[in-house]
DNA sequence: CCTCTATGTTGACAGTGTCAAGATTAAACT
DNA sequence: AGTTTAATCTTGACACTGTCAACATAGAGG
C-alpha cells in the first residue's frame, strides 16, 4: 500500500539508527545494509545523503563532539578548588569515554582522522574543543595551582594525551579494571598538581 | 616445476610476509587472500598453520613485543642522571610507536585485547613488560627524583597512560606534527619530575 | 499539465574471512 | 619394503562488506 517512497527525513532517520546501533551493539556491527534495512529502506539510499559510509561517521562524530564538549564543561564549577576541579575534570573524562567507547574512538581514532578525510567543520569542532582545554589550563596554572613552568600549549598537549591515553586503554582492554578510573583520577591530579 | 605442493616452512613465510605487509603498506592492505598469494600459496592454506587471522596477528605482535621491550630497555643508561633516563625513555617510545604505527597498534589496540581473544603467551608477555615498567618507576622513585607519594603501580598506570595517548594521537593522526616528539618527551619529564 | 530534480530502487562487482570436502605428500609403523 | 596415517595444501562455496551504474518514482515549480 503505497508505503512512502520518500521517506521524508531520511538523513535524520539515518543518523539517529546509526547512532543507536553505534551505542548498542558497537562500531563493528554498523553496516550500510544493515543500517538501511533498520530504517526501512534500500542499501544505497543512503548515497543520497552522505557521500560514503564514513561522511556518515564524520556527522554522528560531529554531534558527539558537541555533547562530549558540553559534558565535561558542566562538571566544572569555578568556585571550587583547582584540586577538585581537575579530580572531576579528569574523572568525568574516563567515565564519559568508558560509557560511550565507540563514540570515543569515532572522535579521537583513526578512521576519521587519518584514513578518511574529516570534513572542514569536524576539523574546525575538535580544533576549537582543543583550544577550550588549553584555556582551561591556562587558568589553573595562573591560579598557581599547577606547574607554570611548562608553556600551556605543551602540558595541555600531554596532559590530554595522558587522559586519552588511559581512556583507550581501558577502553581497549588493556586495562580492564573499570574500578580504576577512581584511583586513575587522583593519579592523574596528584601529578598535575604543585605540591 | 613441480613447484612444492608442500611449502616447508609456510608458517614462518606467512609471518615474514605478514609483517612486511603491515610494514610496508599498514594494517588494512593486509588480507589473508593478498598475503596467500604473496607467499604463493592457496588462501586456505593459512588456517593449518593458524586458527584464524586473529591468530596469525597475535603471532606478530608476540615477536614485535620482544622487539619493543628491548629497544626502550636499550635506551636506559643506569648512570646518567633520573633526568636523562626519563626524558631518553619517553622520546624512544614515542619514537617507536610512530616508526611502525601499524605494529603499535597491534601491541595495544582492541583488535586483539578486546575483540579477539589474546593468547596466553601475549598475555603474558605483555604483562611481564608492565611488570618491568612498574619496576623502573619504583627504582625512579627510589632514587627520589620523582614523586613518590603516588604508589609505584598507580603511578606506573598514568605515566604510561600519558605515553600511550601521545603515541595515539601522533599516530592517528590527530596530533600532526612528528617534530613535536622532543617537545612532548620534555614536557613528560618535567611532569613525573620532583621539582 | 509537463518537466526537472531530488530521492529512492534493483543489479552488479570486487573485495573480505572462513568452512567443508577432496587431493597430495611426508612421516610413521609393520 | 610397502601400507597406513596424519599433516598439509587446493578448489568450491557461502555470507558478508561498501559502492557504482542504470532505472523508477514522486514532489516541486514553471
Amino acid at each position: 500500500m503505497a508505503s512512502v517512497y520518500h521517506h521524508g527525513n531520511l538523513r535524520q532517520a539515518l543518523l539517529l539508527e546509526a547512532d543507536h546501533i553505534i551505542e548498542t551493539e558497537g562500531i563493528d556491527a554498523l553496516s550500510v545494509r544493515k543500517l538501511a534495512e533498520s530504517v526501512g529502506v534500500s542499501r544505497t539510499a543512503l548515497y543520497h545523503h552522505f557521500r560514503d559510509k564514513n561522511a556518515l561517521l564524520s556527522a554522528i562524530t560531529e554531534a558527539q563532539f558537541n555533547h562530549w564538549g558540553k559534558q565535561l564543561t558542566d562538571v566544572l564549577d569555578d568556585q571550587a578548588p583547582v584540586q577538585t576541579q581537575i579530580k572531576a575534570f579528569a574523572k568525568q573524562y574516563l567515565l564519559g569515554a568508558t560509557a560511550r567507547p565507540a563514540h570515543y574512538n569515532l572522535m579521537f581514532g583513526k578512521p576519521i582522522w587519518k584514513s578518511g578525510e574529516p570534513s572542514e567543520s569536524l576539523t574546525e569542532i575538535s580544533r576549537t574543543s582543543f583550544q577550550n582545554y588549553v584555556i582551561l589550563i591556562k587558568r589553573w596554572q595562573d591560579s598557581g595551582a599547577i606547574e607554570a613552568a611548562i608553556p600551556s600549549l605543551q602540558l595541555a598537549q600531554v596532559s590530554w594525551g595522558m587522559l586519552h591515553g588511559l581512556a583507550r586503554l581501558l577502553i581497549d582492554g588493556v586495562y580492564v579494571d573499570y574500578k580504576q578510573i577512581e584511583e586513575m583520577s587522583d593519579a592523574v591530579t596528584r601529578l598535575l598538581l604543585n605540591e
